[in-house]
DNA sequence: AATAAAATGTGATATATATCACAAGAAACT
DNA sequence: AGTTTCTTGTGATATATATCACATTTTATT
């Protein structure tokens, strides 16, 4: 654990550059920055929650042990607020978070949040339209985990790491077959069986976790039509 | 479209109550209560949303064109802000909303919202509560239907109606087995077939719409177990 | 380097549920 | 009241995907 200093931050959230010098040192006052490696827990499901979890630098996965099996939630890459939407309302973690490669996370404190909330309008403002944003893309992301087949959602997520973790076609998954099936809702075999299938018809490259998308069109379609 | 009367309005939300008279009179002013009748649409889907919407009584679903077919994405019983969430960072409304059975409908002025949010903390601080909350409980739904097995999803959803709509073991059904099928993620035939299980096993007793609960503690097993 | 443990690929089989097809009942309209 | 349209029930069949089983490769540990 490592004293923080807020003001210098380049990592700061749309709603913490809104926040005053002042307001930044009370930040800083109740902030604990702390590094975890791949593969550890940075949040466990149950545990009690009192503090806003900010992923500064790195790559995390949130998830929860459902009903039936683990199923991953999310995959968040930083600089971003960790599911700001449940610190507020539930003082108990609902779900765990692992870091999928080296990461830092801030620890804020909760009371200074809702100050800041209370007295900074702008501050709260952003806060209000990041929870907005996250809720809008998780709404879609279940939606079509509902409704697409096995392949339409592991398309989907080979074109999110692209796209949205990597910025490019050539990527090294950052999680198992097993993980990727937490993810999209399916068995490790699946994954497997649907990943080489995909390498044979020259959709994917493939090798171990070392993907590079061939014919992104197709894969879209495949992600789009389910 | 009715002259609202905020002031006096016996349905205020959490957040509205924190507001002073002055910023009830401008929520008044930019106010439109509008009544719809059962089946009629109160939002369409990619239709622009320049307002927030409030239910202030009666039942409403969410539903959504999905990428294969239609998807009932929650029912909400008033008083109750209608997915407050994607109203404040989107134009468009990615879903549709439509009345369950009579209801009215506020309709807010945005740009008092947000100045509300700026100026007034205990207002930001319980529309940032509500949304909180409601992303939990979505998070959950959207859980269980991933990973439970049709009936596990058909058995929570009549424990839904029961206890979250109607408090009470004995309601009417107030939407078809078509529309069941799209709220639990299945076929209009498979809600049918697992609605007459239920009954033949004396879990449930069945007429039409007409639903009672009869064993209640191995509906929530099925529910829980999946 | 050797051994143990974990992750992955792939075939055979089982199973839940979608799809298709049609009949019957209920609700809405003329 | 009669006709049309929408909703529901139920059987037969198809199909996507889970499950099981085992071989193989990769990664971690001693």
């Amino acid at each position: 654990m490592v004293k923080a200093y807020c003001k210098q931050c380049s990592f700061k959230s749309l709603a913490t550059a809104k926040l005053t010098d002042n307001e930044l040192e009370i930040l800083e006052s109740g902030c604990a920055e702390v590094s975890f490696k791949t593969g550890e827990i940075i949040i466990k499901q149950n545990s009690l929650s009192n503090s806003i979890t900010y992923i500064k630098s790195g790559l995390v996965k949130i998830h929860i042990n459902g009903p039936v099996k683990e199923k991953i939630i999310k995959i968040i890459k930083a600089p971003k607020y960790l599911c700001l939407n449940s610190n507020f309302s539930e003082k108990i973690n609902h779900f765990s978070a692992t870091a999928l490669e080296d990461t830092i996370v801030c620890f804020l404190n909760l009371e200074s949040f809702k100050k800041f909330i209370y007295e900074n309008g702008d501050f709260a403002y952003q806060i209000i339209l990041d929870m907005s944003k996250n809720e809008i893309k998780d709404f879609h992301s279940c939606l079509n985990n509902a409704q697409k087949q096995t392949a339409g959602r592991i398309a989907e997520a080979i074109l999110f790491f692209a796209n949205e973790i990597y910025n490019s076609k050539n990527f090294t998954l950052p999680i198992s077959r097993q993980d990727l099936g937490d993810l999209v809702g399916t068995t490790r075999e699946s994954v497997s069986r649907i990943l080489t299938d995909f390498h044979n018809d020259k959709i994917i490259s493939l090798e171990g976790k070392i993907i590079s998308i061939l014919n992104e069109k197709l894969l879209n379609d495949i992600s789009e039509k389910g």
